[in-house]
DNA sequence: CCCCGATATTGACCATTGGTCAATATCGGA
DNA sequence: TCCGATATTGACCAATGGTCAATATCGGGG
């Protein structure tokens, strides 16, 4: 190995070991509850060093974000492979989403982060395009079971477009996960599983959606037992008491 | 008028001329985007005198917040005087809340910022307390008719409690708007008009909750219209193409 | 093994800004 | 008009994101 090759090499063990620590420091206390100064004291070098990777704190975090994203899109790839009827498959991705709420608790304050505030503009365009980049390999691939969805019929494909019942799911989960942070929306709404009432709500949704086999017309209790076996059998939480009938 | 009285009303007009302009800065540049010295200079005030009536700089910006929402809430009691099947009725609160978002644009934005950062714990108690009250106006008024339309029979209660049947909605809702905002995905979803994208998804859900009349049996054009009349004459927004089959 | 130019790293320093409080101005009654 | 009380101010402080001249480290050639 070259000289300039082990550099790159070393750079980059160094970028990861940042992000690390950066990923712990915004999970644990949030964007304003620590300063670069800190977190170039956890990973050993002096604040400089951090800016020699990253243009700014928001970049920073940017980049901390992204990267659960591309996670979270390659759960989601992941679940993409279960087979079964239209409304199964989009079930699997659903499922993906709560895999990752779980092995990554009190992300969505993260990705909450990122849409208040001047984030955006303080990041580097590249890191921008990533981001929007794994956003939108999300969003594409819960496309491509709603598109499969109207094509077999199981979908009505006549009143709405494929994006729009696409936007539909998406903004029922963000809003179920984001709701479910608010501790005293919890309390008021007795909210003891969060993870279950943000199932509940995907399939309220898919049955607004008119999206068949119905919720009572199926036993998605096996369908869930099945996608533990076939796709997520390392699934780091317990199934809570199906919404099935 | 003794001296007294007058100076508290006196106090109480800056108080109002402050919150004034502040929700100005943060409707317009968000939270990060002004300082408290530059809104003192808006108020021709100087910069301590804010901090006789604001704790912190989140202290005020909750105000703001809590106002707004207390706006809200008072739209929600407003709509909830609609008469009619108590699907008509929770469809009025979904009007009230686009009303409300088309009259306060952007106020979502703000929202987010609250759910974020260590706002809550920067703010007085007593306001804490105010916004939390107000949170709770809204939910308690759609809980309400959610319990009447169960106990009409419009809506099955057997699957699930009215505070959950409250928090889908509540989710659905507060989901399409965040990602309204989202110009991505706004532009990949081909999302044109967000206020009607989030009636949509409001009717998604209740008829995925079995709210009955179903969507499809029921002309919901004409309700809006009988809402328009009788509730909010002075309704700011245009009503889109229903989605009404 | 030493030397030197190139490169990597550092942390003192800067600018901004939320927040404080001693100094000052204003007020109102005697 | 004067004086004590109250209201207002803005210079000042501390924290922190970000910069860059000074320093340390590296590695190849002699």
């Amino acid at each position: 190995m070259s000289v300039s090759e082990r550099k790159v090499q070393e750079r980059a063990a160094r970028e990861e070991l940042i992000l690390g620590h950066a990923r712990g420091f915004l999970l644990r206390r949030g964007f304003q509850d620590w300063n670069m100064e800190q977190l170039a004291g956890a990973v050993n070098y002096a604040k400089g060093t951090l800016y020699l990777h990253f243009e700014s704190k928001e970049d920073l975090c940017l980049a901390v974000a992204t990267r659960a994203l591309r996670e979270r899109a390659d759960l989601f790839e992941r679940a993409s492979r279960f087979t079964g009827r239209t409304r199964e498959r989009i079930r699997a991705i659903g499922f993906a989403c709560c895999e990752f709420a779980c092995s990554h608790p009190d992300y969505f304050k993260v990705e909450l982060m990122l849409k208040s505030a001047s984030f955006w503009e303080k990041a580097t365009e590249t890191r921008r395009q990533a981001h929007q980049m794994e956003g939108a390999r999300c969003f594409r691939l819960v496309h491509e079971i709603v598109k499969e969805g109207m094509r077999a019929g199981d979908l009505p494909h006549d009143r709405m477009t494929s994006e729009s019942v696409t936007f539909a799911l998406v903004a029922v989960t963000v809003g179920s996960h984001i709701m479910s942070l608010e501790p005293a929306m919890k309390l008021v709404a007795g909210i003891d599983d969060p993870i279950r009432t943000v199932r509940q709500n995907q399939d309220l949704m898919c049955d607004g959606l008119g999206w068949r086999p119905l919720l009572a017309d199926w036993d998605y209790s096996a369908t869930d037992a099945r996608l533990r076996r076939e796709i997520f059998p390392t699934a780091t939480w317990c199934e809570p008491v199906t919404t099935a009938g």
